[in-house]
DNA sequence: GTAGGGTTAG
């Protein structure tokens, strides 16, 4: 007969059982199955009556790498009498789970666990509550669960206090958080006087960053800071919300300064500081930072797993580098949906759609079923690739064979396939069946097209319908004036005009940026504020003659203005990625590839000269557009003059 | 047994 006995952790040890077949004991399981061989014995010797075991077996279905949650529960419903700890554990796993469901039924089983009256709630109990309620942002039972913590005397626990303060930021009431955060600071710190006690200290940067956490979710980045500039010490949490908060919501260059501030501080950045500095690196295009981030965690051991590789796969392929992003990805121990979609999104911002689709099938090959994103990927790199054949079949697979409801996304990549390929009626057609309400991307997405084909008729049509949906969008009134450039009808021209000025409506500068040697160079258009204003006005210079010399005329449809030839060319030779460019050619050796961001679609003037630049230099140039990468080189641009 | 994260049409 087998002998089941513990060790002093309370771990079930199987000393008799063959080991071949049998785990010794719950922390030695290694697979699902390697648990439910073990759970069986249990139920066979009895064993599973005892709370400590049954509680074991649940903690370990719901947090182990196995995770199966229907599993742990019904472990616990098969317990006649499950102690506090079991509870415990039970709401614990249901609490702290991504599905919505789980919460409301942690909620359920807590209400459960008070009418059956047989256990009482302790103070672990309540974290767990409250994190349910806060994920769900079900206030009402929070503030009842609040009662019920002043009744049962946990209101003086810091970790039921957390959890409280938590459950109210995320609920949106920051004054019930403040009321509560208020008291606990001067208590714990009334408390500190006469003695540091680590874990109350703890305690009360935990209040601070969650308080922190509660501004920047609701997009208050004015009172976040001036918590954390007061706050009296903070952890690598409480910089690791502010950096996250910036990045999440568009501000990158103050994620990225709060990054360097931070290490000025003597902070260690961790696992988490890289995960959400690296979108806001994205972003910016800041290749050398980027490559830091990726040489820190490999020194100081912090895993790239598939959520730290799909962020820096992401950051390579977006600071121009597809090289080490895939890379990067093909190192990766394990790669989920998320980092998939990542390389797939990267061959297509970059132009490879023939690596794009052999992605999304070797995907497919490796048992990661395709999600809408991963859609969004590929039919992105179809259109930029001019692939219309192949784009309508992944769409109509999409929707017929696979079952997912195409997004607004979905349409977007689909108008913009069809309208580049110079099917403007169906790209509209498309655009009226859809079932959802055309955003302004669709609409622009049409715009470029009539653009692009000329025709001026629905041109004017979308354009119409464009400035009523954003109204103060220079977008729309720009490409409007600029087809009627192109037509040479100048009194147009001047009526689209006369209308922005009326509306007062600028059109966006264009900006560009060139990280050269870890430093971000930010250019806008006839900028001469630049330190090397006159090494980079006499590249300029040299580029325009040689440029001339080698055939090159400039192309002046798409200048704003009204004016004289002459004077378009000299703009032309100001926008910013060409004074980026020349500022790069200028502090740079000649092997090393010139790496652009620009704020705004690069101009056909720009693409034709940077083609012949990419020649004359000997230079390789990437430049990253709003929309995509294009790689100049030898003359030629990866985008085959198709975007 | 407290806080924090990656991909997405133009």
């Amino acid at each position: 007969m087998n002998s089941v006995f513990y060790n002093s952790n309370g771990i079930v040890n199987f000393s008799a059982q063959p080991s071949s077949v049998l785990p010794r004991s719950i922390t030695s399981c290694k697979t699902a199955r390697d648990l439910k061989q073990l759970h069986a014995v249990f139920i066979k010797t009895g064993q599973i009556q005892d709370p400590l075991t049954a509680a074991e077996v649940i903690r370990f279905c719901a947090f182990s790498s196995q995770r199966n949650i229907d599993y742990a529960r019904s472990v616990f419903h098969q317990m006649p009498e499950p102690n506090c700890f079991c509870w415990n554990t039970i709401l614990r796993v249901l609490a702290e789970s991504n599905n919505e469901h789980h919460q409301s039924e942690a909620l359920m089983l807590f209400r459960g666990m008070l009418c059956d009256g047989r256990v009482k709630p302790n103070r672990f109990t309540f974290p767990s509550v409250l994190k349910a309620c806060a994920r769900a942002s079900r206030l009402r039972e929070g503030k009842q669960v609040h009662g019920l913590i002043v009744k049962f005397g946990f209101d003086g626990d810091e970790f039921v206090i957390s959890n409280l303060v938590r459950m109210y930021v995320m609920c949106a009431l920051m004054e019930d958080a403040y009321s509560l955060f208020c008291k606990s600071v001067v208590d714990f710190d009334g408390s500190c006087q006469m003695e540091v006690d680590k874990r109350r200290q703890d305690g009360n940067v935990v209040l601070w960053n969650i308080m922190i956490d509660g501004h920047v979710r609701l997009g208050d980045f004015r009172s976040a800071r001036n918590l954390f500039d007061e706050m009296p010490q903070r952890s690598v949490v409480s910089w690791n919300v502010m950096i996250s908060g910036y990045a999440q919501n568009g501000h990158f260059i103050e994620a990225i300064n709060m990054f360097q501030e931070m290490q000025i501080s003597n902070i260690d950045p961790n696992y988490v500081t890289l995960v959400s500095v690296l979108p806001a690196i994205s972003r910016i295009g800041a290749l050398e930072l980027g490559k830091w981030i990726h040489l820190y965690a490999g020194k100081n051991k912090i895993e790239i797993d598939d959520v730290l590789g799909s962020a820096l796969v992401d950051m390579y392929s977006k600071c121009g580098s597809i090289e080490k992003a895939l890379q990067v990805f093909e190192r990766l121990p394990q790669r989920n949906a998320i980092t998939w979609n990542a390389i797939i999104s990267a061959f297509a911002m970059h132009g490879s759609a023939e690596d794009a689709i052999n992605y999304f099938h070797l995907m497919e090959k490796a048992g990661v079923t395709p999600n809408d994103v991963a859609y969004i990927g590929i039919l992105s790199a179809c259109s930029h690739a001019g692939l219309v054949e192949e784009g309508r079949s992944f769409f109509s697979h999409m929707v017929k064979v696979v079952g997912l409801q195409p997004r607004i996304e979905h349409y977007g990549c689909m108008v913009d396939l069809l309208g580049r390929a110079g099917r403007l009626e169906e790209a509209e057609a498309l655009i009226k069946n859809m079932p959802m309400a055309p955003d302004d991307v669709i609409w622009k997405a049409l715009l470029g097209a009539c653009k692009m084909h000329k025709n001026i008729e629905m041109g004017e049509r979308v354009a119409e319908i464009l400035m009523e949906l954003a109204p103060h969008d220079s977008g729309s009134y720009v490409a409007l004036s600029n087809m009627y450039a192109s037509l040479g009808n100048w009194e147009a021209v001047a009526g689209v005009r006369m209308k922005m000025k009326g509306m007062d409506i600028r059109k966006d500068p264009g900006c560009s940026w060139v990280e050269i040697h870890g430093i971000i160079h930010e250019f806008l258009v006839e900028d001469d504020s630049h330190p090397r204003a006159k090494e980079i006005q006499a590249m300029l210079e040299e580029m325009s003659t040689k440029l001339r010399l080698n055939g090159y005329r400039p192309n002046t449809l798409e200048v704003f203005l009204n004016a004289d030839e002459e004077h378009k060319a000299r703009a032309l030779q100001y926008h910013s990625e060409k004074i980026a460019v020349a500022f790069g050619l200028i502090s740079t050796a000649p092997q090393y590839p010139l790496k652009i961001v620009k704020n705004l679609r690069i101009c056909e003037d720009c693409h034709a000269s940077l083609k012949l630049i990419s020649l004359i230099y000997k230079r390789r140039i990437i430049v990253r557009d709003r929309k995509r990468f294009h790689h100049f080189d030898h003359g030629s641009c990866s985008c085959m003059d198709y975007w």
